[in-house]
DNA sequence: AGGCAATAGTAATATTACTTACTAATTCCG
DNA sequence: CGGAATTAGTAAGTAATATTACTATTGCCT
């Protein structure tokens, strides 16, 4: 463990760095991409999801895309707006609403999907595929253990204070 | 949610997700631990930075850490009134100031350290030395592809503007 | 059934960072 | 020299996002 010390390239402060600044390029290079055709990558996001999972509610959409419920509502708000997706009330339950692509909506997201695949297969093109492999079960390793440390650390829920405080 | 069931391990989206949750997990997990401290990253980052390079200016810090200098500009400021750093006059440049850590400013730097510290060592203890040494050679290489990528689509500057009207 | 807690979404507010425009100081050149 | 262009930093306005508080609806539990 303490072998770190003397090893400089598997030094962890560099390499916890190195993926901070990969993340941020790719973010920076697919901004400026989809900047000059008028997207925003959040919007790109939520497009995104809604046509990988059409009929997703409000709240189900800013948990995988880890932002607050209210942030989300006004994305969507926007998105509708511009005509791209719509709110269709859930039919058992009234609270919810469930979001669909719009025909325009489908088409942004044929036009916007080739800019985010030839940029991913750009910034690889210098892995063979075994180290895409390679590469691919190293992150899982770390962000596994990153969900761990995520978890962990998580403030206790209602249900978890309420057990607490019946006992 | 694991998409790695239906997708082959070396398919390139999934490896830029990948890319993305790990740096996102790594922020939330830091920003949750120095949170309970009172601080936040961004401070944390300023903190390190004239750490590492005392007398620093205002322009390269913002550089260094990514962001506009106006940005940069306002973060100091608080970290100013917090009596974290001072901004010092430079002896031959008066535009241009130079930042150095108070003492409060080191007490704190040494408070938040360890954290960063073990939280690096524990997000890669899933890792032997060859390992990361393996993930900081792969990453190293996408994130070279990612500069070339972002350098490429860089908008003209003054200079090179200059040169083409004077032709 | 009746009441309380939880949930989905929205509204209002605060925070944060970016954009643009500005001032002061400096350098480049004629 | 002396003015044009450049640079460091700041200020004001704007856009995006998080935070808090609220409404409407549902489900749980006795």
């Amino acid at each position: 463990m303490n072998k770190i010390d003397h090893m400089p390239l598997s030094e962890g402060r560099y390499l916890a760095f190195l993926i901070v600044e990969a993340a941020r390029l790719q973010r920076t290079v697919f901004d400026r991409r989809v900047r000059k055709m008028g997207f925003t990558r959040a919007q790109w996001l939520v497009l995104r999801r809604v046509c990988d999972q059409p009929g997703v509610s409000q709240r189900d959409l800013a948990e995988v895309l880890e932002i607050e419920r209210a942030s989300a509502g006004r994305l969507i708000d926007k998105l509708e707006e511009f005509g791209w997706l719509e709110r269709r009330p859930d039919d058992s339950d009234r609270r919810v609403k469930r979001l669909f692509l719009t025909d325009l909506g489908r088409k942004i997201h044929r036009d916007i999907s080739p800019i985010a695949e030839a940029m991913v297969a750009e910034e690889l093109s210098g892995l063979t595929g075994k180290e895409r492999e390679a590469l691919t079960n190293l992150l899982l390793n770390v962000k596994q253990r990153l969900q761990d440390m995520a978890s962990e650390a998580e403030p206790m829920d209602m249900t978890e204070l309420k057990k607490i405080n019946n006992a």
